[in-house]
DNA sequence: TAAGACGAAATTGTTGACAATCTAGCCAAA
DNA sequence: TTTGGCTAGATTGTCAACAATTTCGTCTTA
């Protein structure tokens, strides 16, 4: 019979930030309410829970009377993020290597061949999310949610600041095996070789971000901004 | 004339988080609905508003059908409080003497001058707030509005967590002089120091909490706890 | 007395109608 | 052509009534 519950408002949540984390879904993005309800089969008020969580996460913007958009984050924000993905994702990596099984690491090792075979197989989207699931897992082994629950946040911003910021518009910044490189020093108990190659491999991605405006309209603003002083 | 435009759910959130922090809302309290809304005077939609945003950052817990409880942290809930403070505080910490001009540092003397009157006054939920606030205060020098808001979560946390473990049950678990000893630090730019000293206050503070069961119902918990071994 | 069943009151969850606000298109005037 | 104002439609915000669930007291019965 299979009752077939209706999807909650972490439901929704989890399909919005799905979709940032493929970047399918462009920051500045406006979501209306009625099309969101329509695609999930479910009342306003549940869309609207949705908004509320997804706005204290920092992934949409909701703006009295005028609705939500997916988030735009600026270069400051990109800037934060980044530090502290450092400071957490170091410390965190620290006690992964620490209390990392065998059988976490077989994990680790199944997750970056289903990362190299999507690339292989051009699955972008897939691509994208799964770079962004690998430090998701490797937190996880460090054993503190609530360290874990912060840094999917500052993940699916890094997306969005991809996205905006990053050179080539989507995918390649990942010059290649950094993901490997690291799981080989956690395998040999070399947590301090691990966080260096984690610290380059994040400075590197902030790195090849170029914040310079893009559309006419970004021009106009970066003007008036300076204009200000 | 002055609208007095009603309360926002940012607004009950914030009451409901300072009365945590000063430690007059116990963990475990019933939060009804309607008597909030007669409080603030606002609607019911407000309220449940301010209830999703505090479940988000684990100050009550809301059940389906029952209602919200201000949260109660679990043990393993204080481990990782303490852990994650340790590495996030550390880290600010470095920035913020980096970056801590002479006003900076007036403004955490005349800070420290506000704790010690409060104390002095035997106004313990002022202290308690005064103390919660210090910390803060400090992350704030950092420059990292995310890790900021990040901490203050944990803050909340520790407030619930020393109201539920804390040894006198309320207040004097800082032998003193750490918040002093640290500015002093700060004020000699060194950062090393200034963090050896916030570790060992937070490691403090954790080494007083006593986890055993206190009333019956607890005992209940974890003796059927430890019995399905 | 204690355990269980029942029902009323209280509390939470959901929905839909209505109000407030914003958006977009149109028209008129400079 | 551009600017400004205006109206109609669309979108969001609020509220109150109703439904679903829990809670608590009472009563019955063993």
């Amino acid at each position: 019979m299979s009752k077939s519950t209706a999807f909650t408002e972490e439901d929704v949540c989890k399909a919005i930030r799905d979709r940032v984390l493929e970047q399918r879904l462009a920051p500045g993005t406006k979501l209306t309410e009625d099309s969101l309800c329509s695609i999930f089969g479910v009342g306003r008020t549940t869309i609207r829970r949705a908004f509320l969580l997804l706005t204290r996460d920092n992934i949409i913007e909701l703006q009295k009377n005028k609705g939500a958009v997916v988030a735009t984050p600026s270069p400051e924000d990109a800037r934060q993020v980044f530090e502290a993905r450092m400071v957490l994702e170091r410390a965190m990596l620290e006690k992964a290597t620490e209390n990392a099984t065998a059988d976490d690491l077989k994990r680790l090792r199944a997750h970056l061949a289903d990362e190299e075979q999507a690339l292989k197989a051009a699955d972008i989207a897939r691509w994208i999310r799964l770079t962004g699931k690998f430090h998701i897992l490797l937190s996880q082994l460090s054993k503190n949610d609530l360290m874990c629950n912060f840094l999917e946040q500052l993940v699916f911003q890094t997306s969005l600041i991809i996205a905006l910021y990053g050179r080539t518009g989507a995918a390649p910044n990942c010059k290649g095996g950094d993901h490997e490189r690291l799981v080989d020093a956690m395998e040999r108990g070399n947590a301090t070789e691990a966080g260096d190659i984690l610290i380059h491999h994040l400075a590197s991605i902030e790195s090849q971000l170029v914040f310079e405006a893009r559309s006419g309209e970004q021009d106009l603003h970066t003007i008036f901004a300076t204009a200000n002083d």
